[in-house]
DNA sequence: CGGGGTATTGAGTGCCTTCAACCCCCGTGG
DNA sequence: CCACGGGGGTTGAAGGCACTCAATACCCCG
């Protein structure tokens, strides 16, 4: 995995700002079509990654911001041991990478999971737009807060929880961000995290992970496993989940 | 505890930000005497908060944000069972209870484990103040940001560490920043939180805590208990603590 | 029809938990 | 000054959840 490409290669047709599936869950969701014509020639470039690439690394100083416009992404922190923790999984609509000093170095890396496209933004870009459009800092503002709010509720179950219920909450997390991008989640459904990504994100072994899964299936709750979900009782999932807090 | 009085107690004499001990790690930190000036006419209010008491609990709907002047504070988040997970601990300086929509109610609890002294502002200020002086933005982000990097720092070596580990570096992550606040890490300090604070948030149950803080006493390491720390060896406690990354 | 990555399973181990008892420290009040 | 009480810290025993190691099976892609 690692010793493929890092770059990001850059598309040739573009899609506008207007026309982007992912903008109803991205940055410019409150816009009006007006501002987006604005808006959209500040963006830099429109690019695709591979599933297994990398968008920027741990240490990396990614001077441009992204909107992930398709595709899934995750972030995560490497250990020295060589372990990861998966901090989020990023969904169409997800912003990535920017920080108010872009000078800084990054402190986690970002690794399509599935094939992904990818809005641009350098930094010079985004200083102009937010100069014209100061509007637009309480968006980014409010994205930075989704964020944090999140991994406060990952930190907590991680830190509280039993495999089972971490796993539950964490699968219900998804598949409502699936839901609010038009999927049915009844059918079975494209999940290309592996087991053990999804064990890095609720820091259990891959080996334990499997154990509650196969737990999980015989009780006809759902089965997840081989790039797809299957959900059988949403109601006795989510109630797993919801027990939690 | 949680009989306590809720609400904080307005002090009679107030400290003018140019005088405020906190500032240097505050939200004004970068501000000149001369924009403090026009900065703190906007401050509502400073009050004291008792050990034990709540500046606000989740799921409270606070309209104001708390500059911590001088007191330590624990924010977390309950579960349904009763187990806690401290998030971060507040010290001097730290901005507690900003976003983007003061409207919604706040995902977590802040309780002052030592008397704290408390700056508020109320959210039509901030509005203000903001409005004024647009450039604070800036480091409003900032300070998100920060504890954004925090939380997912805390997320990885409580999803990833085992229990020893977890707390040298929650050690050393506290006596780093007691360390910015002017104290001598050498002596035997203050130290106000119980073997079950740390342990809700490192994600271990106070009695593994006890186990662990035992063995690095006997180790000469560090003597963690009775609202002291004495730091024997710092190096070895650094260590074990940066071994986690 | 391989082959590589992913998932599964078992056996054995150990970190951490639970439960419960006891002790220590320290503040309070006589 | 000492007695008292209570919260916090300590310890042991027992058990279980999750881990490690290792072998095997499965799925999918080329």
């Amino acid at each position: 995995m690692s010793l493929l490409p890092k770059h990001p290669v850059e598309v040739e047709e573009t899609i506008s700002c207007q026309d982007c599936a992912s903008r109803r869950h991205a940055w410019f969701k409150q816009c009006t079509a007006n501002d987006l014509h604005h808006y959209q020639i500040f963006r830099t470039s429109q690019n695709t990654l591979a599933a297994g690439e990398y968008l920027f690394m741990e240490g990396d100083t990614p001077t441009s911001a992204y909107t992930l416009q398709d595709g899934w992404a995750i972030c995560f922190k490497t250990l020295s041991n060589g372990q990861r923790q998966v901090l989020s999984v990023a969904f169409s609509g997800d912003y990535l990478g920017y920080r108010t000093n872009m000078n800084e170095p990054i402190d986690y890396s970002v690794m399509a999971v599935k094939d992904c496209r990818i809005c641009s933004f350098s930094e010079k870009n985004i200083r102009q737009l937010l100069a014209k459009n100061p509007e637009l800092i309480q968006s980014l503002f409010s994205i930075q807060e989704t964020q944090a709010n999140a991994c406060r509720t990952r930190l907590t179950y991680v830190g509280q929880a039993p495999a089972k219920l971490k796993l539950a909450y964490f699968l219900v997390n998804i598949l409502d961000k699936l839901k609010d991008r038009g999927i049915d989640i009844q059918q079975n459904i494209e999940f290309p995290l592996t087991h053990e990504d999804v064990a890095d994100a609720i820091g259990i072994t891959s080996v334990h992970m499997c154990r509650i899964a196969v737990e999980l299936r015989r009780s006809n709750i759902v089965d997840c496993r081989h790039n797809h979900i299957r959900v059988m009782d949403f109601d006795a999932l989510n109630k797993l989940a919801t027990s939690v807090f």
